[in-house]
RNA sequence: GCCGGUAUCGUCUAGGGGUCAGGACACGUGGUUCUCAGCCACGGGACCGGGGUUCGAAUCCCCGUACCGGUACCA
């Protein structure tokens, strides 16, 4: 099996393309078969490089490398000239000197009058010597498909079964531009049949353009891949997902701190399922059971929500190294990261980000979470109307002065046992308990009504105290110092 | 307009001439944990409409409706 996925580097890869490589990717691994990529850089205009550096990246990004290519049809002019030329010499081809403007206003009388706007044909029959001379003279000229008349042209969908289009519907469409590069329909008929792909599984959008493809490998002489049009993926409202709905590249869903695994376990399951009850599955399973004929045919909403859901599983099986390296370009954004960090860095953030990760959808979430290790400061806590409501709490007020002889007298608390052993201190001696003891500490000692688990976030908090100046992260104000602070706050107020 | 296509909970789907129409995300309620997340239990929620075929239709057929794609010297 040999398939390949060819996009044209006009812009980001979106998701919705995305997919579509996915699923020949799954299609090429499941059947040890060949995965080709393929640039259809064609259209000069909107073709840049730095698209194609981008789509080559998200595609690298997410795990889904190619065996063959990539192959830029900008390099391949020849070989379309050439195979254009037999098409011209069997007579299955015509040069045409019908200008944009005369084609325009044909396309609008059509439409005007009712009927399906194609070529009229005004070329098809000009003298070999008429086409001659008119050459010769230097006008522009394209090269045109004589689409034989007549009947119906039908092919088999893989998953959506038999389609036919009435050959009456389709004019003589352009193979070459006048500049000699090739049009759509024509590159990707000459390129699949000549780099021998099996399946061509593509989005619906393509699906009209078959049948010109086939006829097209009929006059060609070459056998037609199987083809398999999946529906493309639609934006909350039922409109195709755009810019409007919010992210709709794999970039922008790298940004917010999505792991790629998540994002293509995410996507193999619009349109496609993999059957029994579990759904998070590694893409090499998903691989295994991946089979084009069980992809829906009706067009799939990108659900962000769900996505975020696969993401935290994915979080959650990320190794505690992996997950630090993945989160700190993000802790960088926010500060907390000033430099490349050292051995103590990476050590203490491996510790953290771990901390923070189960309890948040994306890496871009993780900062937040653990700003009160970063930037402690009591009177911004003071003003949290979720703290005062904790410090109205009945006693509260004793616990946090009771936490604050406790510290004074007693080592940095950089283990969860010697965290709880103050905490009991405080229990005693104040007599309050569980919420009444734990939430004012909380308060206090991260300036916020939320977060981690003590448990961990205050060995974290004095762990990070003890971090040398070259760790590489922003400084950690440690308990002893919070504790402090929060009161003389408290007096202030 | 014309040519294609699609239609099961809000969303992704399983199933498919006789089922309590199953699962997942999301949502609601209760429990658990210092909070969030999580976890556990429970709950609400769907076969687009109308005809036909049939003992029986969500499933097959037709019509309609809605939505999507195409209708290029864009892919």
């Amino acid at each position: 099996m040999r398939v390949r996925f060819a996009p044209s580097p006009t812009g980001h890869l979106h998701v919705g393309n995305a997919r579509t490589a996915l699923f020949n990717w799954l299609l090429a691994r499941g059947s040890g078969g060949t995965f080709i990529l393929r640039i259809e850089d064609t259209d000069r205009e909107r073709s840049t490089s730095a698209s194609e550096q981008a789509i080559l990246e998200d595609l690298e990004w997410l795990g889904l490398g190619w065996d063959e290519g990539p192959f830029r049809q900008s390099e391949r002019l020849d070989i379309y000239r050439a195979q254009a030329d037999r098409l011209l010499a069997e007579g299955r081809a015509y040069y045409c000197f019908c200008t944009e403007a005369q084609l325009k206003a044909e396309r609008e009388a059509a439409l005007a009058a009712g009927e399906a706007p194609k070529y009229s044909g005004r070329c098809r029959d000009l003298s070999r010597s008429e086409v001659a001379a008119r050459r010769s003279r230097g006008e522009p000229a394209v090269v045109r498909f004589r689409v034989p008349e007549g009947g119906d042209v039908a092919f088999l969908d893989k998953v959506r079964g038999e389609v036919s289009f009435p050959r009456a519907a389709i004019g003589d469409f352009v193979l070459l531009r006048p500049d000699g590069n090739p049009a759509y329909n024509f590159a990707v008929v000459v390129d699949d049949a000549l780099m021998r792909v099996t399946q061509v599984v593509r989005g619906e959008d393509h699906i009209s353009n078959t049948p010109r493809q086939v006829l097209l490998y009929e006059a060609l002489g070459f056998r037609p891949p199987e083809f398999a049009h999946v529906a493309l993926v639609l934006g909350p409202d039922h409109t195709p997902l755009s810019k409007r709905h919010g992210a709709t590249s794999v970039a922008e869903f790298r940004a917010r701190g999505y792991l790629p695994e998540a994002l293509v376990n995410y996507l193999a399951l619009i349109g496609w399922s993999p059957g029994g009850d579990q759904e998070v599955l590694p893409i090499e399973e998903l691989a295994r059971r991946f089979r084009l004929e069980d992809v829906g045919r009706s067009a799939g909403v990108f659900d962000e929500e769900k996505l975020a859901w696969v993401n935290r599983h994915y979080m959650r099986l990320a190794g505690a190294p992996r997950l630090a390296k993945l989160a700190a370009p993000f802790l960088r954004a926010e500060g907390m990261v000033v430099r490349e960090p050292d051995a103590s860095g990476w050590a203490y953030l491996e510790k953290v980000v771990g901390m923070a990760s189960d309890s948040v959808d994306r890496l871009a979430d993780i900062p937040r979470r653990l700003r009160f290790l970063f930037s402690y400061d009591a009177a911004r806590a003071l003003s949290d109307p979720e703290v005062q409501a904790v410090l109205n709490e009945d006693g509260a007020r004793e616990v946090v002065a009771g936490l604050a002889r406790e510290l004074a007298a007693s080592e940095r608390l950089t283990s969860r046992e010697a965290f709880r052993a103050a905490a009991d201190r405080v229990k005693r001696e104040t007599g309050r308990k569980a919420k009444a003891l734990f939430h004012p500490i909380r308060v206090a000692l991260t300036g916020e009504a939320g977060g981690p688990e003590l448990d961990h976030a205050v060995p974290a908090i004095d762990l990070g105290a003890q971090l040398p100046a070259g760790s590489g992260l922003s400084p950690v104000v440690g308990c002893r110092e919070r504790v402090q602070l929060f009161l003389e706050a408290l007096d202030r107020a």
